[in-house]
DNA sequence: CCAGTGATGTCACTGACTGACATCACCGAT
DNA sequence: ATCGGTGATGTCAGTCAGTGACATCACTGG
C-alpha cells in the first residue's frame, strides 16, 4: 500500500469547494478542509499558499491558453483582433460539463469579498500576460495595456452573462456578442 | 486637556504609510502602527476594518465624485460620453500636491500583493457604481457594464501613466490622451 | 451635580500561516 | 539485499491578524 493516498491537492480542492458551498468561506476553517481530505492543516499550506488559493489553482492554465492564442494570431492581425482570438480561446476551458462547476464556484466567490479580491488579482495577472504578449508582437505599450484591459473586461462581462444564461448557449457566442456590443459602444 | 489626542484615524493613516514605506507591509505589525499613533491595536481595528484598509480610507469619495459627474452629464450624452465625464472628474482628486503622496502610496501598493488585491476591489466597486449610474440614466444593462469596465480601464491606465509622467503633466491630459488611444483601438 | 455617551484600553480567544524538526515508504545505486 | 537519499507528510511551537466582552473616564446635557 502506498504510504499516502495520492492526489492530496485534488482532495483538498474538492473538500474546500464542498465546505465553502455548505458553510460559507468564513464558516470553514483550514483544519476542517484538511480533515475532510485526510491530511493536516500544515499539508494544506504546502499545497496552497493560503485559504483562498485552493479555489484558484489551475487558473494559470487559462492565462497560458489565452497567451498562446494571442501568439498564434496572424502577424498582421490588429492588437484588438489578436486579443479577440485570445479571449475566444478561453471558451475551450468552460465548455461542456464545466458549466455547473463554474456556476457553483462563481456563487461561492461572489458571496465572499476575500475570494472576490483573489479573483480580481487573477484577472489582473491575465491582463499583464496579455499585455506582455502584445508587446512581444511589437504593439505600442500604451495600446497594448489598453487592449489587454479591454480584452479582460470583455472576458469578465461575457463570463458573467454566460453563467446566468440558458444552458445551451455556448460561451463563445456570448463573447462574440459582447465584442459586438463593445464596438458599437466606442463607435 | 482633552482626554485623547484628536484624529486618531489620521495619525494611524500616517503611521501606516510611513511604516509600510520604511519596512514594507509584511514587515510591519498593526501593533507597531498603533504604537506610533499613540493608541492600541484594538483601536486601530475600530477605525479600519483590517491592516490593508488603512491605505484606502477615502477612496469612496473618489467614486462618489465620479458618480456625481456621471449623473450631471447631459441627458442626451451617450453612455461613453457620460463615462468620460466621470473619469475626467477624477482629475480633481489628484491635482496639485497630491501627486507625491500618490506616488509613494502607489509604490507601496505595487510592492505588496495583498494591497494590490485591495486596490483592485476598490476599482471593481467603482465599476459597480458607474454601472449603476448608467442604469439610472436608462442605459441597457450590458452596455452599461461594458462602458463602466472600459471607463475604469481608462482610469487605471491613465493613472499609471500619470504617476510615471513628468511633474508638469496634468492627469486630465493623460486621461484625454488615453481616451483617444481607445477610440483608435476599437475603430 | 448626576446620568448617559463615546472613544479608548484591557484581556482572552480563535484561526491563518510559518519555521524547524522528525518520520518513513519508496527508489536507485552499490 | 541493503543502504543512503528523497519527498510528502506529521508534529509542535510560535507570531500575528482580527473579534467579543467588559471596564474606564472625560465630556455633555439636563
Amino acid at each position: 500500500m502506498a504510504r499516502w493516498e495520492p492526489d492530496a491537492a485534488g482532495r483538498l480542492r474538492e473538500a474546500a469547494m464542498a465546505l465553502y458551498a455548505e458553510r460559507g468561506y468564513d464558516g470553514t476553517t483550514v483544519a476542517e478542509i484538511a480533515d475532510r481530505a485526510g491530511v493536516t492543516a500544515r499539508t494544506f499550506f504546502r499545497h496552497f499558499a493560503d485559504k483562498r488559493e485552493v479555489l484558484f489553482a489551475g487558473s494559470e492554465l487559462l492565462g497560458q491558453d489565452m497567451v498562446a492564442a494571442l501568439a498564434a494570431a496572424p502577424a498582421d492581425a490588429s492588437p484588438m483582433e489578436a486579443v479577440t482570438a485570445a479571449v475566444l480561446a478561453s471558451a475551450e476551458f468552460f465548455d461542456g460539463t464545466r458549466r455547473d462547476y463554474s456556476r457553483r464556484r462563481a456563487a461561492v466567490i461572489a458571496s465572499t469579498p476575500e475570494l472576490r479580491e483573489r479573483e480580481l488579482i487573477k484577472m489582473a495577472s491575465m491582463t499583464t500576460s496579455l499585455t506582455e504578449g502584445l508587446l512581444a508582437r511589437g504593439v505600442d505599450p500604451d495600446v497594448a495595456a489598453l487592449a489587454a484591459e479591454t480584452g479582460v473586461a470583455v472576458f469578465r462581462v461575457s463570463f458573467e452573462r454566460w453563467i446566468t444564461a440558458p444552458d445551451d448557449v455556448p460561451i463563445a457566442d456570448v463573447i462574440r456578442s459582447t465584442l459586438k456590443t463593445l464596438s458599437a459602444l466606442t463607435a
